[in-house]
DNA sequence: CGCTATTGCGCAATCC
DNA sequence: AGGATTGCGCAATAGC
């Protein structure tokens, strides 16, 4: 509890580039989880855009809107602000009349057209919301199976690794063997030549 | 659009185990994604839980709360439904009075108590999503830590395997020259013996 | 039974 | 402009 997530109010959409204007945030709880470091870091040129099948549904029945008993300290409608928004009834400010003529200003001076009117119920917004909703599916979709072909991967080398160890085992007692034998044809002493020596 | 997660309304938690009492789902766009089949398969041993530091904060400043906005067809207070809730406003029956009595029922009269009086803006419910939330962060930190480390071993393996594979190329061919010097010996012929035989 | 751990999902900010 | 990523919180549920 005492969230309280207030953080960047301030620099509505002003900078074109927030840059890392963020810091603090109590999380709420005391944990101090954060994940921090680590920055992902997922190279690799994997990604074989393998856009296989994908079919039919499966049940992804519960939608959760909820939340926002939070503190959620708003911020003005269309603001940008990272942070919270909307005081409590979902679409914040629906004072924000659907009509929006931004559309006949040059695109210089309307808002940065990509948030103008976001009314959380705009037919856009939802129409924005579904595709991202979906490429986010087809991202996840993706990472995992590129996660589980890294981990097929690791196993594979791994067993290969073993046989490849192995066979250094066999060839390196293969060449021991010879080894031997030659040092005893060089010998001027008996020559009943020949050990062991394994096939090949 | 045209949204229709209506799904099981019925079935309150009437029983005891829902099984896998869910279906269809048109993911409101016509995309039809699905994660579908590849269940994850994520054995393995590792997770040595290597609870390491973890310590500051970053940015963390969305909060999101909103979306309600879909069309959400509820359902009952403490319903279960998997699907939808809350009609629009955040905490739907507020009437829920705070006092929950049900503490002095015997354990088989009451709700399942896992689900009683989760009224949004209750303290246990937001005690329980902070510490699931808290909970969240941790598994998805050690998944991140499992999937890097993964990779790195498949590196690692793989650079090994490269090493292992020239050793090999070395040692076979030693053993070549070693084989055809003593082929050489056996020769009843000529004997000027061994030609180049490289170092060992 | 209750609590943590996982997992799928949608949202929003950002990247590209 | 628009898809791809990513961190985050929610809820369902698997596990202990």
């Amino acid at each position: 509890m005492s969230d309280s997530r207030v953080s960047s109010v301030i620099q509505e959409w002003a900078s074109p580039f927030p840059g890392q204007a963020h810091t603090m945030h109590p999380v709420t709880s005391g944990q101090a989880e954060s994940t921090g470091q680590l920055a992902q870091m997922e190279m690799m040129p994997y990604g074989q855009s393998q856009l296989m099948m994908r079919e039919g549904g499966e049940d992804r029945v519960a939608e959760q809107m909820m939340g926002m008993s939070y503190l959620s300290y708003s911020s003005s409608c269309i603001g940008n602000a990272p942070s919270a928004a909307s005081t409590n009834h979902h679409h914040q400010s629906h004072g924000n009349n659907e009509q929006d003529f931004s559309h006949f200003l040059l695109p210089t001076l309307r808002a940065p057209l990509t948030k103008r009117s976001l009314s959380k119920d705009s037919a856009e917004y939802r129409l924005r919301r579904e595709r991202n909703n979906v490429a986010v599916r087809k991202s996840r979709d993706k990472a995992r199976r590129r996660i589980q072909l890294t981990q097929q991967r690791a196993m594979q080398l791994q067993e290969e690794n073993q046989k490849l160890q192995m066979r250094i085992g066999q060839l390196t007692q293969e060449l021991d063997t010879l080894k031997h034998i030659l040092s005893q044809r060089h010998m001027p002493g008996s020559e009943e030549g020949a050990a062991g020596e394994s096939r090949i």
